[in-house]
RNA sequence: GGGCCUGUAGCUCAGGUGGUUAGAGCGCACGCCUGAUAAGCGUGAGGUCAGAGGUUCAACUCCUCUCAGGCCCA
């Protein structure tokens, strides 16, 4: 065959084999190779963690990514596409640590729950760092085939042969070399950061740790009313009290200062019973601590805005810890985040124990108190409460306020409150001293490069990016866990103040003095065996305890993954920064940012990335989630997570990756619906599938192959050029969006075209051209045909890599994947044969519309129809033949307006009128639609005509109304916008025949199709009905014999009684017996041996 | 509480710079075709464009507010 039909398989097992066949040619590769010189688009590939299972949003992103490589290496550029593994980390921790508490729950005979309480730093201490570290490299492992398998399924080409792994000691050493550069830069630094705290667990939790553990429990509320003090700090004559709330009493210890909103509105009150001593709170709040009927009890005596607070001083509750000498303390200041919804309007701040006092703190320069040690207890020297774990001193500080009269109110109240999801003790928000990569010192620079790049969308980078950049604060990148890239900082153990951070293995053989050992690891606990004495001379420098984000590992992929500066400076120079990167909105704050961080701080010690340039990234495509088909998230607990293997098996990745592209835009949220993927992807697959195999190859292979003999474009029939020009504009198109990363519309227009141009039309004209063998006709349609499938193939490939690649080769012998994505000389556009086209099909609608009501169907010709289109109709006319056997009429005419069969109406063109009317628009729209005919025909003709409106002359233009035609008269007449047909229904006795005639071809075939006839099997046939029927028959005998393949035809008489009696159809490959409108109908037909 | 996104036919989605029967596909109904056939094609019915105000001769489109859903942050 020259043309091998498509196997008549599952999409799955059709994949399947086209992936063996990639994976016997080594096909990536190869085309990897053949554009290896070639100019390079660089493609960042965002890491994975491995130690999940790979779900379907997985699948969205990677076909996002795979998609805009494919089509820029179609376009002839180099696309590296080295794979990636993100390695550190809490996920890994967590993974490894649940294992241990399932096997130390084992082998105590207890539930893990039970091992999980104890806490986790317990835990992993003791089976050791080196052991945990050691399984959580081996976790990280654990679903890597998984990934691996599923990429290559989808089709997502990747280089899984040479990844960087952010564990590897090339790559941690680059990350070094960054920490190193930004600390030579300054930009690293040391201070504190409020975090949510286990202290039984001795860790910190990240936002997502801590989301999981919100529980419903009752706290302390506790109203402590505190002596307001004049400028130099001693009380007033009169006692004036500000009222604060708080519902962690034991961080009264730590107070330094009140928080008032400076634009709400506080009130001074006395006691109606004459008390000497005022209360002060925020205004909306009275009625709320004092009670509705306080109006009884208090005077309102003083009202200020909280900006008049502000700067006032007043005594703390507690003075049971001296202040540092530096920063202010017991001070009154404005800060916009406190709110009037509840408490006082006052908040105390404590800048030790929360992230709004620890901010404030930084703002006004605030003192920083912490008494508090790493197991959530006060400190030693602390009075009453010294020892005590924090919650529990709670009561005892009460006590103490009481006594010393500052307590106004305490009861409590049930909120939720995060606990730690290990050991469910409650959380401490807890400043622990942390490193800063000190990005607020390169804002403006961060700003500018996020100005240079292109979001897709666009507002991800203005809005929910742009506004984080804004509003940046330094990045916490240290972190108090195990699993991680060790922070290269060395401290003097008996001077803080002097650091040393080491930028490269070699550095660190040097200032120990020897050559790192053959199986040396950067990782802890090995790390931390180094150490040196101290350049000024006393104490020993040691490593810092801490380990880094893993954030910042992915960030630091552009130069790490070469292992940059050490080695490939000129991979580096050549592959940075990437033209197109591609991930989840969730990762505006990951690795969009820690990119785009990291570069910008290492400034020009990356090339083509001075102060300047552009970000590492320059195209960004920012997909969004993928949903359940009822939009809701997919999430393990409500069962409703899809399993992308299913998904493939059952619809094949080339419909699932159609659909999650074309579906909507990317970065809207995605309803995963498998009914929608067989509706629309899978119902498209099987057109394509059906344009080659059911009519391109089915009748090419009675013999057709390119060659000289096929005409060329010029000289085929209008719906070839017709065709060839819709091609050229889509390819063209689609080619533009790919370009814009638009892949959405991209896919869309290609398969519109397929379904819309190619199959609904282009073939379904043409399908009497395939039969006619090595006509040129014939050869024009095939050579046409070819040409449409070979560039649509490509044009999907992008999208679909399976089945173009399957169609492409045996429509050319090779793979798509190998070619170029847009023909170097297409045909030209011809932009007046195509808007004749869409007459035409306006027409045929309209037509068959016409039929409908006329109640006639095609099968029967009809005389004639009369057409008027908006436009000039010649061009259209010349199509005429086309709608004629389309429709199944024997005279098409097209009729202009000076024809008497039309009328003429007007309809206003909005727009312009418009412009120049004005208000009085609507009333000269409505004088224009009631034009007199021979205006009309004086703007028909383009001159404009002047009428009066509202007692004023206006001048209309020939642009201001649009002329329809209507055709009328005694036809069938359908219209709209413009167009209209006038079908005449008129049924001569010779039209009557000629519907009978090819009534009976199309039985005979239905005959031919359930006997299994080969389409060119000859037949003998006998046909058998009334005087009519017979007749009619007999008129177009030789026409009903060619198109069944009638070698002989026995009407009626001349077969006898072959029909009467039972048996005698066994000399038959068929009978049928049947009718036509009432006739009796028999046929009969035989298959001749050839 | 803040930022951003979304809300158009039963479902999934289109609807430059505001312009007068608001479109498509699927589904549904009716019909056609029968040499793509467990395919193909046509016609039709479905919409207070989430809601309320405002700007305008004219608002799905611009502005304000409200409601609902989502994501991120606090």
């Amino acid at each position: 065959m020259l043309y091998p039909l498509l196997p008549d398989s599952t999409a799955d097992a059709l994949e399947r084999g086209i992936l063996a066949q990639w994976d016997d040619e080594q096909l990536f590769a190869a085309s990897q190779a053949a554009r290896a010189t070639a100019k390079p688009f660089v493609f960042f590939e965002g890491p994975p963690t491995a130690n999940g299972r790979p779900g379907i949003h997985h699948v969205f992103a990677r076909t996002i990514k795979d998609l805009f490589c494919r089509h820029r290496a179609m376009q002839g550029f180099y696309v590296p596409r080295k794979a990636g593994w993100d390695t550190h980390g809490l996920p890994v921790e967590i993974e490894v640590e649940k294992e241990l508490q399932r096997e130390e729950a084992e082998r105590q005979g207890v539930d893990p729950s039970e091992i999980a309480k104890l806490g986790g730093k317990q835990l992993i201490e003791q089976v050791g760092v080196a052991e945990f570290n050691r399984r959580c490299r081996e976790s990280v492992w654990k679903y890597r085939g998984e990934w691996e398998k599923l990429s290559h399924r989808t089709a997502y080409w990747l280089d899984y042969d040479n990844p960087y792994v952010t564990y590897s000691h090339d790559f941690v050493e680059s990350v070094w070399w960054a920490l190193r550069t930004m600390h030579d830069k300054g930009l690293l630094t040391r201070g504190h950061k409020i975090l949510p705290y286990c202290a039984r667990c001795g860790t910190a939790l990240s936002s997502h740790e801590v989301a999981q553990g919100y529980d419903e429990v009752e706290d302390p509320s506790v109203y402590v009313a505190l002596d307001l003090l004049d400028a130099e700090g001693n009380a007033p004559a009169t006692r004036r009290r500000i009222l604060v709330w708080t519902t962690t009493p034991w961080t009264l210890v730590s107070n330094t200062a009140l928080a008032v909103h400076p634009d709400l509105v506080y009130a001074e009150l006395r006691k109606k019973t004459g008390a000497e001593w005022t209360i002060i709170l925020a205004e909306a709040r009275v009625p709320g601590v004092l009670g509705a009927d306080w109006a009884d009890r208090w005077d309102v005596v003083g009202s200020m805005k909280g900006s008049a607070l502000a700067g006032r001083r007043y005594r703390r509750p507690l003075d049971w810890v001296p202040y540092p000498e530096q920063g202010r303390h017991e001070i009154i200041v404005p800060e916009e985040f406190v709110s009037a919804e509840d408490g006082s309007g006052v908040v105390h701040m404590a800048p030790a124990f929360g992230a709004d006092d620890y901010a404030a703190g930084q703002r006004h320069g605030l003192a920083f108190v912490q008494p508090v040690d790493a197991r959530g207890e006060f400190v030693e020297g602390v009075p009453e409460v010294a020892g005590q774990f924090v919650k529990k001193a709670d009561a005892r500080i009460l006590e103490v306020l009481k006594e010393r009269d500052v307590l106004w109110k305490a009861t409590t109240f049930m909120h939720a409150y995060p606990h730690c999801w290990r050991c469910g003790t409650p959380l401490l928000y807890y400043a622990r001293g942390s490193w800063f990569v000190r990005t607020t010192a390169v804002r403006e620079a961060l700003l500018q490069r996020n100005g240079l790049v292109n979001w897709n969308p666009s507002e991800v980078g203005t809005g929910r990016f742009g506004e984080w950049l804004s509003n940046n604060v330094d990045w916490a990148i240290s972190r108090d866990r195990y699993w991680g890239t060790p922070l290269p900082v060395w401290v003097n153990d008996e001077d803080p103040a002097e650091i040393e951070v080491i930028g490269s293995y070699a550095d660190l053989a040097a200032r120990i003095g020897r050559p790192l050992p053959d199986d040396f690891d950067p990782h802890k606990p090995h790390i931390d065996q180094y150490t040196w004495p101290a350049k000024s001379g006393t104490g020993t420098m040691r490593r810092v305890p801490e380990v880094i984000d893993t954030w910042f590992d992915s960030g630091s992929m552009p130069f790490a993954q070469w292992h940059y500066p050490f080695e490939n400076r000129e991979v580096v120079a050549a592959q940075y920064p990437a033209d197109f990167i591609c991930e989840g909105v969730d990762q505006t704050r990951g690795w969009f940012y820690s990119l785009l961080a990291i570069a910008t701080t290492l400034g020009d010690a990356l090339p083509h990335n001075a102060n300047d340039q552009a970000a590492p990234y320059r195209h960004v495509v920012v997909n969004d989630l993928v949903l359940d088909a009822n939009g809701q998230k997919m999430s393990k607990s409500k069962g409703n997570v899809v399993n992308p293997w299913d998904v493939m098996e059952r619809h094949g990745a080339d419909a699932v990756r159609l659909f999650l592209v074309a579906s909507s835009q990317v970065w809207v949220p995605r309803r995963f619906d498998e009914n929608a993927i067989r509706e629309t992807a899978g119902r498209f697959l099987l057109t394509f599938r059906n344009v080659y195999n059911g009519i391109f190859a089915q009748y090419a292979n009675f013999g057709w192959q390119p060659g000289a003999a096929d005409p060329p474009v010029a000289e085929r029939p209008a719906l070839d050029r017709w065709i060839l020009s819709r091609l050229t504009r889509v390819e063209r198109e689609v080619n533009q969006h790919l370009d814009q990363y638009d892949a959405t519309l991209a896919a869309r227009r290609v398969m519109q075209f397929m379904d819309d141009d190619v199959s609904k039309w282009y073939v379904r004209q043409s399908r009497a051209r395939f039969y006619d063998v090595d006509s040129a006709d014939n050869r024009a349609a095939f050579a046409t045909l070819h040409e449409v499938l070979v560039v649509t193939c490509r044009l999907l490939a992008p999208f679909a890599p399976f089945i173009t690649d399957a169609v492409h080769r045996r429509l050319t012998g090779t793979s798509v994947h190998l070619a170029s994505y847009t023909r170097d000389q297409p045909t030209p556009v011809d932009e007046a044969l195509e808007t004749a086209m869409d007459d035409l099909r306006t027409l045929a609608g309209l037509a068959h519309a016409a039929r409908d009501v006329a109640d006639v169907k095609v099968r029967q010709p009809l005389p004639s129809m009369q057409c008027v289109v908006p436009g000039d109709a010649t061009l259209v006319a010349t199509l005429g033949g086309l709608l004629a056997s389309e429709l199944n009429v024997k005279q098409v005419e097209f009729v202009s307006s000076t024809d008497a069969l039309v009328s003429l109406e007007a309809k206003a063109n909005f727009r312009t009128l418009g412009k120049k009317f004005g208000k009085e628009t609507p009333q000269v729209a409505e004088a224009v639609t009631g034009l007199p005919v021979d205006l009309l025909r004086q703007l028909a003709a383009g001159n404009p005509v002047t009428i009066t409106v509202a007692n004023a002359e206006r001048l209309i233009a020939p642009e201001d109304v649009a002329i329809i035609r209507r055709a009328s008269g005694a036809a069938v007449v359908q219209e709209n916008g413009g167009y209209g047909v006038a079908l005449d229904p008129t049924i001569t006795p010779e039209l009557r025949a000629e519907g009978l005639a090819r009534e009976v071809i199309s039985r005979v075939q239905r005959l031919r199709k359930e006997s299994q006839l080969a389409v060119s099997d000859r037949i003998t046939l006998a046909v058998a009905g009334d005087e009519e029927l017979e007749g009619a028959v007999a008129a177009h005998r030789r026409r009903i014999a060619d198109e069944v393949l009638a070698v002989r035809l026995l009407l009626g008489r001349e077969v006898g009684s072959l029909f009467s009696g039972p048996g005698d159809g066994a000399m038959w490959t068929a009978t049928q017996a049947g009718d036509v409108d009432g006739r009796p109908l028999q046929l009969a037909l035989t298959r001749e041996q050839s």
